[in-house]
DNA sequence: CCCTGGTAGTACGAACTCGCAGTAGTAAGA
DNA sequence: TCTTACTACTGCGAGTTCGTACTACCAGGG
């Protein structure tokens, strides 16, 4: 259906496989109470504080939506907000131990998803990672206009 | 800050990439009144009528989502019903006329963003494509289980 | 120390997604 | 023909996304 569709079409692919991949992702995380994107998010700021705009780029959202998860992450006791002392307008997030505890429990439900896709792909995973990787530049790069 | 954070992810690569994708597409038809979900749907019923089972099947979405598009597409007077002599629960979805003057304003104002983005891959596109079509086999097999 | 232009983030509201519970039609065995 | 089980779809409502219109803060020239 969808070759016969749209022809030989690059965005069109990554959409489709793009659905595929959240369904998939959010229904192995059902369970852990975090969707696909907030596990993401999560995933981020276990690696160490960001701002909100840097989260917006980096997830290619409106920061209106980041605005949105921030207030609901910090209602769950899951993020706090620490004060920037270089930018007053600003500040960083950072998971809180209950954070970092739901991520963990994400990561056990994603982690077997993660292995089923990658068992399937077999020794084509470099090449897939590969190609994702050159798509991801490409699509910044046509975002931006170069 | 992906790389660092996931570690080598193919799951993690392909949200991150299809975020980028939408958001690129999103910006590109915003004009045409469309969003990247729209079109892609009206891509679909261009070529020939379909259920919304099949609909929902196809873009990994719940049926009751689906619903909520005929609605909207219809009231649009985009979207038709057609009964199905077949079955008396389900019905197929028609572009109409108007659905089909609607899904060449969007096309329009999607090609000139797939070209900068083919454009950027240049020689990779035929690797990228194939990279897709691999990992959309392997979510639909992961997802269903075999 | 004002302005003035620019940037970070938020409140609000409209539109959207999707789970739950329900309706209607089908299929198949007694 | 009458269950009984199943499948296709919809109504509703709670929770989400994101654009518009703000407020708060920074930076630099006068």
């Amino acid at each position: 259906m969808a070759q016969q569709t749209t022809g030989s079409n690059v965005l069109f692919d990554v959409w489709l496989t793009s659905r595929a991949t959240t369904a998939l992702l959010d229904e192995a995380l059902a369970d852990s109470g975090l969707t696909a994107d907030e596990f993401a998010v999560y995933s981020v700021l276990h690696v160490g504080p960001c701002t909100p705009t840097e989260l917006a780029t980096w997830m290619s959202a409106p920061l209106t939506t980041v605005s949105s998860f921030v207030k609901r992450f910090e209602q769950r006791g899951h993020v706090r907000r620490v004060a920037n002392p270089d930018d007053g307008r600003s500040y960083r997030l950072q998971l809180t131990r209950e954070g970092g505890r739901a991520w963990e429990r994400a990561g056990a439900a994603f982690l077997p998803a993660l292995a089923a896709v990658r068992g399937r792909l077999g020794r084509d995973e470099s090449s897939v990672a590969a190609a994702l990787a050159m798509l991801q530049s490409a699509l910044r790069a046509a975002a931006t206009g170069d």
